[in-house]
DNA sequence: TTGTAGGCGTTATCAT
DNA sequence: ATGATAACGCCTACAA
């Protein structure tokens, strides 16, 4: 019954042209309506500078009254290309996969793009076929990479020569800057590390990120960049690998706690592995940050919520992902893109203690 | 340089069948080198039964050697819909919209169906007009709901209005099962109740959902279900409403350990609200488990990670979205739909302790 | 079992 | 400034 009042409710609402039954009204239908070519419909629906304004006033009306909306399968059809922007991602973060797509779900509103989502397998030997075949079958407008996928220069080449537009992001300018958008994590990971340093640590572990990843690799250039400008030593004993997940950090957290003596500070290069740090010091009891200061990287959720709240550098992802999007759309634009650097920045929380001044 | 490089490594491996430079081949271009007619191309990549083997197989050969990929955008505009599913959704809480996701793709994997996410803003007037537009552009072949928009059954008639499969994601049966999958909420958190009661909680506390939302409804309905079965009080101080966020759920938490006496164990309605709580437990110095025993809901990476890890309730919320894409997939199957009902179960970590017996 | 003709709804070309 | 006509690449009827 409750299907009859819906019903009710629902019809009378569509068809107030008088079009065809049950499929909506065409380009054409506007036309006529308007008695104007379907053409003169078209130049208005795309904003075509040379049309008079009465003219357009009248389609618009017909529009209006119809009810029409232009079917973008159609159109797609015609200029070789829908109204869809890809993104394509292989990460291990669920947090930056979110946040990339509320950024670029946010640059595209108002307009009739809408995101399509791609995850790939790095690493399978098929995954340039998929993309491949991906996207000769959609045969989308363009693609966003995410790193770390958007670190591999071919799949960026195999875009082009699809004829697919595409923007990478990174941690690092990965390519042209109409092709990129990238935040500065080097400098931003060194300033973490000074954090530490002005704070009396002299004994700084690093759980670095996995191999192959260019964020990794940067984010550890700017920790050992930060040590080095104040001479404090890194021994490979205060060295830990991880692979950007929480176990992973967990595992490491245990083998630097287990140096002797061990370090009073640990840098974690994200969130999620910090976490697994300060999961590892509760497992031996120690007190964050009264024994051991911590400090992550990403800003993700998980660093406000776990106790206590981690110090960590914040990613501007979504900005990037929004950035990035704007990118790809003004890409037809004459004006050289100009370079896109998001710069990340220390957001202070309470997983990093002064150390008391030895004797 | 690198560019050079690049492009003449992939250059030559397109058009091995000579169609014109910078235009994929067409099933026109198949058809003449298979020497059939189009239709019979046609046929073939749809899998018809009523072909030759031999004419099959030959056209295969020319598919391969012409290296074809069917356009799917034509397909779309002749067919009257895409190879697009749709998932809106509004929700507060990212970790499920990601695990829905997975599930999706999991599903058209090895599929020509893509998947294109529109969050919506529940409680925009606008909501409405907004999805569709969105469907009579997009032109979808079907869409997933989640909740909380997935209880809209405004917006559920609607998509059948515009033409638009669709399949409902909640935590009971919102629909018909064609166009239904859930969970049973209500039974599993009455199970988790029970957790707490058999382990000698009399003074359990329950941070309940937000209104307006059908989860909150049917985890409340199972709380106050098993207690009753107990015999067990619900004063209303002990219940604090979220609004399913972690900062909620800490000035929830707050105000259930002012009471006095305190509750010893808290039911929150989902994770983030339970670390939420735990975050204001620790606040005030409590030990939990030792002096508060908590419970979640969700079983979201952020349950895992907190410390103590948190009890909780697995809500299959992947498995869901697999199978709600099945159902929209084999939705034109004559037979009719099963119901799909996903039980969520009981994930025991470390944040329930066993009441010590009073005198 | 296969082919022919026509349509899906839009944009592009070239007139006028 | 506007219109007629031809793509775009595929699918469905219907015919053979």
């Amino acid at each position: 019954m409750a299907d009859v009042a819906l019903a009710t409710i629902g019809s009378g609402s569509r068809e107030p042209g008088g079009s065809v039954r049950g499929s909506s009204p065409t380009i054409n239908d506007v036309a006529r309506v308007a008695g104007v070519s379907k053409k003169t419909v078209s130049r208005v629906i795309n904003d075509s500078p040379l049309l008079r304004v009465e003219t357009r006033q009248r389609v618009e009306l017909a529009i209006a009254e119809l009810g029409f909306v232009p079917n973008l399968q159609a159109r797609g059809l015609a200029m070789g290309h829908n109204s869809l922007i890809g993104l394509i991602h292989d990460n291990p973060n669920s947090q930056m996969v979110l946040g990339v797509q509320q950024g670029i779900l946010e640059a595209i509103r108002d307009t009739d793009f809408a995101l399509v989502v791609r995850p790939v397998d790095r690493g399978s030997p098929g995954m340039m076929d998929d993309v491949r075949r991906f996207l000769e079958r959609q045969r989308l407008f363009g693609v966003m990479l995410l790193p770390p996928i958007s670190e591999n220069d071919l799949l960026a080449r195999q875009c082009a020569e699809l004829g697919c537009r595409y923007v990478r992001m990174g941690s690092a300018r990965l390519d042209a800057d109409a092709h990129c958008v990238s935040s500065n994590d080097a400098e931003a990971v060194a300033a973490a590390t000074r954090h530490l340093i002005v704070r009396g640590h002299r004994r700084i572990g690093l759980v670095a990120g996995p191999h192959g990843f260019r964020s990794a690799k940067e984010r550890r250039a700017g920790f050992e960049a930060a040590l080095n400008e104040a001479n404090v030593a890194l021994p490979r004993s205060l060295i830990a690998q991880g692979d950007y997940r929480f176990d992973s950090g967990v595992i490491a957290g245990s083998r630097l706690l287990d140096q002797v003596p061990p370090p009073t500070a640990i840098f974690a290069c994200n969130d999620e592995m910090a976490a697994g740090v300060l999961h590892a010091a509760r497992q031996r009891d120690l007190a964050v940050p009264r024994d051991l200061s911590i400090i992550g990287f990403d800003d993700t959720p998980i660093a406000a919520h776990v106790w206590p709240p981690l110090t960590t550098v914040r990613w501007p992802i979504q900005a990037m992902g929004q950035a990035a999007a704007r990118k790809l759309l003004d890409g037809s634009s004459d004006a050289p893109a100009p370079p896109s650097v998001f710069p990340s920045k220390l957001i202070v929380r309470g997983s990093v203690a002064d150390l008391e001044v030895g004797p």
